[in-house]
DNA sequence: TCTGGAGGATTAGCGC
DNA sequence: GCGCTAATCCTCCAGA
């Protein structure tokens, strides 16, 4: 048998793999979940859920790096008429 | 003031919301980490990780509407002299 | 000047360069339209979408690759178990 | 028979579809290429090809509401003290 | 309105 | 190391 035959070693290590990873994933949904209902729960307190969101990605991003793409960005945007105000 | 100036109520409430979301976040993706580890695993073990992503994609999906898919692509693909096999 | 102020040659091709993305760019949003309309017209003929979405994936990979693929994925479901037919 | 037997008529429109979506479908993956190639080439004078992508789809914001969106942006990052300069 | 799915963009992993 | 492909993420839209 080639080694993935019913009830063989290999079929119960792929069968135990792919019930980690599905308890894993619902770990990962659950918390999911629970950004959504942050966001939803910021929304019904007057905020905007996509500025929200853009705060959070660009607080995960170094200051200086952030500061240097910004004003790279600044740099192209005035060199082509773009206002970016 | 519109309810957003520095030291504000509301933008005490900002920060916690954003606060919130960033720890779950980090929590969701040490769980995403946990996940690749699991499939790096496998792929160890000689398991493939591309057929591993549709197993566990495809069980996610009750068996009566994954084989109703299944019988209408055949039938198409059937249509179409597409051969599956 | 740093190469990048208005008018400057630099600037202008960097206006170039964007214009040009923009106008393929519409091109390519046309063409998407267009297949969108393909596929509502298949709808509108009794054709489920989905489905046809498979087949032109599944028509996109190589005969051989892709049945090559299909076999280990029924060697990896029959091995945990589960029921493609 | 269900009308998309071999030879049937629905098999033959099934198929028509199918090949007017792969036609298309190349002609996009052309351009895509092309656009590509315009990167590539900003990239051999010197630009920076993430920042012009971000130009591209700021372009693509109607001015106001672009601007809309950034003085909100403003209001919240000041507010949770994030500096974006 | 809000939920799910499709499209597009970004990013990570892989092979050359 | 870079370019390419594949996967994930996020946004947008259609449908309920």
């Amino acid at each position: 048998m080639s080694g993935l035959g019913d009830n063989s070693v290999a079929a119960d290590q792929l069968r135990l793999l792919i019930e980690r990873i599905e308890r894993l994933s619902e770990e990962r949904q659950g918390i999911s979940d629970d950004i959504k209902d942050v966001y939803l729960e910021g929304k019904a307190t007057g905020f905007d859920a996509k500025t929200m969101r853009k705060l959070v990605a660009l607080r995960k991003i170094r200051p200086d790096v952030r500061m240097e793409s910004q004003m790279l960005l600044e740099t192209y945007a005035s060199a082509i008429g773009l206002d970016l105000v």
